[in-house]
RNA sequence: CGAGGAGUAGCGCAGUUUGGUAGCGCGCUUGGUUCGGGACCAAGAGGUCGUGGGUUCAAAUCCCGUCUCCUCGACCA
């Protein structure tokens, strides 16, 4: 047991640190850093699945919502960026910029999209002509690249890939609807794919999106409390379309403008997973997303007939559309139990000379690491209700967790003993100068305002409160 | 940019106080025995000790410069 004291050692300190030795060891990700470009990520096979998992799960909903993929392109004219006044101060501090190209001094600088609300707002100036073009819906999947002082894998990254959704519509009532269904969507995503409980609302002016008239947030809270906001949509009223023209006919012959909005997750979701479910053993993967969702480990595989039963078993959960991976490598099973365990493989099945007598199959469950036995006849149905419990247990599990971790707050000492353990639900008068006291008193944020408005007074101020918030302290 | 810490094998580290020509664990390669919770034996490969200069018979170790990374503060999905 010596030996793994390293590897002990390693996995201990997940709970009270990032678990950087997840993207070390188990992803395989690291950030990387050659010449100048600092902290962004190779994502080597096994966590780009999980990306593309959450892809197709997320495109599945667009397109049933009829937003349709395109792709716009990476450099963006510095003039586009300076189009909307508020829009260039928020990101002018964190954009790369292209001077050179084609070994000549650029007329104009490029900058590396941060977002990309200016060059699809100046194609969508050239699209929008009639109220008949209206609504316009797209996403693309792409990478943004935000020069950031301090990095971490998945959290943030200087170049990161995410979805980002932008639609236009004819009257303010139908963008600021979409905006909110958008975040109702995200919310259902967190819930069903990736099985984590979120908290969803409004964010205070101090935190809303670079030209925006309202942002949404989605938060997550982690293991140690600490919040991830883990998705945005933002209402953007006509300041975008002004900016870029985006007028149409509308029936009544008046030229008017557009209402605009936009949406995104990134890859940064993929750290709310690990840090929502992950455990001292390694990751534990929501089903819908997990690359390898069943992996079968054969016992003694070099004994007569073993090899070919967990074959045939994986062809029959493969008929069932499982991802099922048979780890027939010459490692230990001991060896192949733990590297499974850390990959986060929501079910894991040995099979052995022992089992295949007794018509069995020995099941373990990642989330509760504990182990059953099923009939190898009835393997396909038993796997399949199994992986709906371990959803339901880790949402469960999650959800629990994060419900505890709300506490109310009506002082400043009170809203700081809260967030040292989690999310702190106060009042607050709407001023700036107590949203920025709160931060310098207790370093915590308003992450999302509450919709039941239930605390009556300011918790920095005492004065009668506006709103109410969660507030916390963020990655 | 303000404050701390660290650069030695693919990864994690020891060695530096007191100079003597580089070591441990994991991983990797080859062969064999194993296989129901990280197996064992044997043999191997792999490092101009971040970098430039200085002191010395001799520098990973002492001195001066320099670069980089990590952690914490200001910004952020």
């Amino acid at each position: 047991m010596a030996k793994n004291d390293q590897f002990v050692s390693q996995i201990a300190d997940i709970e009270t640190d990032f678990p950087q030795w997840y993207t070390d060891v188990v992803l395989k990700t690291k950030l990387v850093d050659y010449g100048p470009v600092k902290g962004t990520m190779v994502i080597r096979p096994y966590g780009y699945a999980i990306w593309e998992n959450i892809q197709r799960e997320m495109d599945a909903r667009f397109k049933a919502r009829g937003v349709e993929n395109a792709y716009f392109p990476l450099l963006i004219p510095m003039s586009f960026m300076t189009k909307e006044a508020e829009h260039v101060e928020g990101f002018a501090p964190e954009v790369a910029v292209v001077t050179h190209a084609g070994g000549a001094k650029l007329e104009e600088p490029l900058v590396v999209r941060p977002t990309s609300e200016t060059i699809i707002g100046h194609m969508y100036g050239k699209w929008v002509e009639s109220w008949r073009d209206l609504p316009l819906r797209l996403n693309q999947w792409c990478n943004v690249m935000r020069w950031e002082k301090t990095t971490r894998p998945f959290l943030r990254t200087s170049e990161f890939l995410w979805q980002e959704g932008h639609s236009v519509y004819a009257s303010g009532e139908e963008a600021e609807e979409e905006t909110l269904a958008m975040l109702r969507l995200y919310e259902e995503f967190a819930k069903t794919v990736l099985c984590m409980p979120v908290l969803t609302g409004r964010k205070t002016e101090k935190e809303k999106f670079a030209g925006a008239a309202a942002t949404y947030g989605m938060e997550a809270m982690m293991h140690d409390g600490k919040s991830l906001q883990s998705g945005t949509t933002h209402y953007m009223g006509q300041n975008f379309a002004k900016a870029f023209g985006v007028q149409y006919t509308d029936k009544d012959g008046e030229l008017k403008y557009g209402y605009t909005m936009s949406y995104g997750v990134s890859t940064r979701l993929i750290g709310a997973l690990i840090m929502t479910h992950g455990d001292a053993r390694g990751l534990v993967l929501p089903p819908p997303v997990a690359p390898v969702q069943v992996v079968i480990v054969p016992i003694a595989q070099k004994k007569e007939g073993v090899l070919e039963a967990c074959k045939s078993l994986g062809e029959r959960l493969r008929k069932t559309g499982l991802r099922v991976t048979i780890d027939d490598s010459d490692n230990s099973p001991g060896w192949k139990f733990n590297e499974w365990e850390m990959k986060g493989v929501p079910l894991r099945v040995e099979l052995g000379p022992r089992d295949i007598e007794n018509g069995v199959l020995t099941v373990f469950r990642r989330d509760t690491c504990e182990k059953q036995e099923l009939l190898l006849s009835e393997a396909e149905n038993a796997v399949a209700s199994l992986l709906g419990s371990v959803c339901k247990e880790l949402y469960a599990r999650a959800e629990k967790r994060m419900r505890e971790r709300i506490v109310p707050a009506n002082t400043l000492s009170e809203l700081l003993s809260g967030v040292e353990g989690g999310f702190v639900r106060a009042g607050w008068c709407g001023e700036r100068a107590c949203e920025d006291k709160v931060k310098e008193f207790a370093q915590a944020t308003a992450r999302v305002m509450d919709e039941t408005h239930d605390m009556p007074f300011c918790v920095c101020c005492g004065k009668k409160a506006k709103h109410t918030v969660f507030f916390a302290r963020a990655y």
